[in-house]
DNA sequence: ATTTTTGTTAACCAAATGGTTAAACCAATT
DNA sequence: AATTGGTTTAACCATTTGGTTAACAAAAAT
């Protein structure tokens, strides 16, 4: 499907998302989007108003990527080491297709601690006490040494998610090209799970 | 001592800093810079001529405070695992205190990949050869499971950096208040390390 | 077929913003 | 006291930018 057979309002946001993930609000333009979406900048208002609402929902429309993933695999009924396969293979997976997300989700986060306050009301939004209450379980029964899921938690999110927001800086301090990166990625769709699994198994 | 009796260039460079640490290049505004160092605005351009040059004096001092740190601790005589701990006590606590540091230069660092190519060939940027040969040495006489050096390097910073950057993000889904996020962290100052040595290191 | 609604465009506008300038200020020097 | 040099300020400028408008085109309703 080209650019002039997809409806004004689809382009529209693709151009945007491709912009805003780039750039971030304050980095993109107006006339950017516009020529991204080879349409009249007048266009924009017309369907979204304004910058910030065409923000909004390529904003929205990011989190609603990730949220739902992250919430699902944090309460499904598998024991918590799948839940660290799961996640890191799914996670990798996923943001190999999209690079850009998580870096753009945080920023915004941080620059709008509000608009953040808004969303977390909203279904979906993850949570982690299912997670917190299943690993403190499964210590008990000694297949963990004890940690705290909080610093889990982080330790899940760091490992899976800085490798895409700290490209740039890594492959500049480990010397690697674009290529050899893909493929250290690649083979962390697993390694972080074992990395993270040995971490924390009693053998 | 206040600020009328630092020396105006040292106010504007201070302001600067905490102007754009904490909005980066696009978001921040010359006269913002201006009001926070309580100086005209013509003054910045007197002292620093333009946005940008001002902007690089910024970027430089931040990196600058980063990688010598990073560098000594990678290059040192240090066995693998005293580096690990070392790095990850020294890089927390210090970060604690700058904490829009990671994020401020790696989101200019993506942004502006040709200014990266300028920094990497100065003196004190870290290299990884040193820490690899290392490792691998230390892999071959049975110290650790084997890892790549690169992947490694890159769980460790994961671990140390993102909680910095992620921060607003964690808080939202672990529901943190900013109080406990500090203990966290202050936890993290010797846990990243043991997590990271328990998930390589051969009993 | 004609009117009405919706979609599209080029031109325009006001505010914001990085940067400049000319005059004023002020301390050190003559 | 007058001169000189760097420093500081208020006013100004050109460009960028988000947003609006009025005219026009296409499609839908009558």
């Amino acid at each position: 499907m080209t650019k002039k057979e997809q409806n004004i309002e689809e382009r529209i946001l693709k151009a945007a998302e491709q912009i805003f993930h780039k750039k971030g609000m304050d980095g993109a333009r107006m006339q950017e989007i516009a020529d991204e979406a080879e349409i009249n900048k007048a266009m924009l208002h017309y369907y979204f108003r304004s910058k910030q609402l065409l923000f909004e929902a390529v904003f929205i429309k990011a989190f609603s990527m990730l949220a739902p993933r992250l919430n699902k695999i944090l309460n499904d009924e598998s024991s918590i080491e799948d839940k660290v396969r799961n996640f890191s293979f799914n996670y990798i997976s996923f943001i190999s297709e999209h690079p850009y997300l998580p870096n753009f989700i945080i920023q915004e986060l941080n620059k709008n601690p509000d608009f953040f306050l808004s969303l977390k009301s909203k279904q979906e939004f993850p949570k982690l006490d299912g997670f917190k209450k299943q690993l403190e379980e499964e210590i008990d029964k000694g297949f963990f040494k004890p940690i705290k899921a909080e610093q889990l938690f982080i330790n899940i999110i760091s490992l899976n998610a800085f490798p895409f927001i700290g490209e740039s800086l890594i492959k500049g301090i480990a010397n690697i090209d674009d290529d050899n990166y893909n493929k250290l990625i690649e083979e962390r769709k697993t390694q972080v799970a074992d990395f993270i699994i040995d971490a924390i198994k009693i053998k």
